[in-house]
DNA sequence: GGCAGTTACTAAACCGGTCAAGTAAAATCT
DNA sequence: AGATTTTACTTGACCGGTTTAGTAACTGCC
């Protein structure tokens, strides 16, 4: 690895100044032709071109935006639905030469991650934003996007009305005639532990559609997992050591995969003996089609990333909370049951 | 946004100098406690901590590395295996206290994206290095991986021995006593022209397989589609408009999946009427297991991202090609012909 | 011919840290 | 007690660009 060539070594090869050579790569109507093609011809020779680094810290720019991973990137991203997030965050990056950033904890700490990321502005999705973190996002200054975030935490924030899916996800549910249901919560830990964080939103929502059915949410079974394959599988476990269920609702379309993988193999089939139904509408499964509440990754993932530009743009950012659409998906993995 | 707090604010405020600020932040043994508790205090105060830009500037170093995509973002990150691959890359990013970009084409060119990734390392995937990329890598004196790449790059490179599979993959197909057999390969553009990359490498083992069986390539229907769910069902489309084949092979798993989408959206059922048969041994797919060649995302992408870090580390960089393993999985989506 | 305006360029400040070299005072050694 | 080392800190160069403020030469105008 030779050491690259610097503007310097242009300028005095060439004869010119070193904001000459700046001029000739940034801004040609500020200079001569003759001096412009005499300073990038040296260029090309001693294969220079700006160091990014120089050039952005200069400008104060790293040209580039963080994607905030709640936990390791094993976990984080082993979630479909995430990763499709991302790519269409990507995809806005893109449109505006920006590149994108995945940022895991640094040394297992979320505050110590935001410190020290290299960008202008930082997403975070299904983060929990204690104090430690919000005084690291305060003190670097810089534009955060929330997806599935709270309002109280005082960032823009794009996500559905939790409450209202909740709502629409058990409402279908008890209208298959289903009663006897077993949910596959979020963890606490990574989701956020305050009042109204998602899933306490979406319980919120599963509480009203139980009660329009006489119900309570004391009278379904409720157990944690991680949003991830392995996590819906062990779940499903948990839950089957107690009883069998009519179905099972999961709160991530992966964790709903571990749950299917999970019944399989004991022989149960879907939905005829247990319906299963997934949250977020992750795409290309194969197998039959999940039903599930579907929100679109792609457009939760381009509204934040243009809210991002825009804050990033003009140093002025809403702190509203923007609601996407969702809508239930009628899949082949959740039954009616006749006679009811 | 306020503005932040700089060195020189600190240590103003404190009466230290900012070789003590920084000595504070970075080498407490060379500091006193006393004077360290003080300047950590008013820091905090003051809500500063070090700019990461000026810092990584200072120190010549991004502490990120580049994953380039070859094509945009929705296309490189469609598929299931690439954003596993980038999930065991990012892993070993944290392990290093770095991070991941993602690094579109810039403005639709991959040399602009190059010349400006603020990164430290750059790892590739299905790459074809033209040119001009050759030169644009070379002028940043960056350490490169390339992921199944060629050899004549030039950069270290990982992958599998594709010959060899794709020996092992027609094999199986022929062993199950197919002989009308379609083939979804990959497309020339994203994965190269020239006559060694993976595409050529993985015909020359279906060459080998087929010759065994008194058969050649030509007598093999061979369609090219893009590694995408929607590249897979247009291939699938395009291979039923000619005739229906007993087993389609794909190069891609995603596009085994679309290929499935389409054959089941037509009534064909799999694999009694047609066998499906992918590459790459995505997971989570949920429905049947899908019959495939499976090469480990996670050893492709931690092995690449450790000898990246080995580079960036010492400087010293085998220009080696090191294999990873693969397999055959018995899946479900190939029969065997009896009475074969 | 003198003045204003334009063109083509340059010198030097600046971004915010890190770090090598240097200094003064205190501690240790002989 | 004087020489040496150690401690605790500071000064200032440096990273490689961008950008502001300027200058000198040339152009156009009356």
């Amino acid at each position: 690895m030779g050491k690259r060539a610097t503007i310097q070594d242009i300028a005095q090869k060439s004869g010119y100044s070193k904001t000459a050579v700046s001029f000739a790569f940034n801004a040609p109507e500020k200079i001569s032709a003759e001096a412009r093609d005499r300073i990038l011809c040296i260029a090309r020779e001693l294969g220079y071109s700006p160091d990014p680094m120089a050039r952005n810290f200069s400008k104060g720019r790293h040209m580039a935006i963080g994607f905030l991973l709640p936990q390791n990137p094993d976990k984080a991203l082993g979630n479909p639905y995430t990763q499709a997030v991302i790519a269409a965050i990507a995809e806005v990056c893109q449109e505006n030469g920006y590149v994108l950033s995945i940022i895991p904890p640094f040394r297992s700490s979320i505050p110590e991650a935001v410190k020290n990321a290299p960008v202008d502005g930082l997403i975070t999705m299904g983060l929990y934003v204690d104090r430690n973190i919000r005084d690291a996002l305060r003190g670097r200054c810089l534009p955060v996007v929330s997806i599935d975030g709270l309002e109280e935490d005082g960032f823009p924030s794009v996500g559905i009305d939790d409450e209202a899916a909740g709502y629409l996800q058990m409402n279908k549910v008890l209208g298959h005639g289903h009663r006897d249901i077993a949910v596959v919560s979020l963890p606490k830990t990574a989701y956020g532990k305050s009042k109204s964080d998602v899933t306490r939103r979406r319980e919120a929502g599963y509480e009203r559609a139980l009660a329009e059915a006489g119900m309570s949410l004391s009278s379904i079974l409720m157990v944690e997992s991680s949003a991830s394959y392995s996590g819906g599988k062990e779940a499903a476990d948990r839950i089957l050591s107690d009883h069998k269920p009519s179905c099972i609702v999961t709160m991530a379309d992966i964790a709903a995969l571990g749950v299917i993988s999970s019944l399989s193999s004991r022989g149960i089939s879907i939905p005829e003996d247990v319906s299963v139904v997934g949250f977020d509408g992750i795409e290309h499964t194969a197998g039959p089609v999940l039903s599930t509440i579907v929100q679109s990754a792609s457009e939760k993932g381009r509204l934040s990333a243009s809210m991002l530009f825009s804050a990033i743009g003009d140093d002025s950012l809403v702190t509203e909370r923007k609601h996407i659409g969702f809508a239930f998906q009628e899949g082949a993995t959740l039954r009616r049951i006749y006679g009811y």
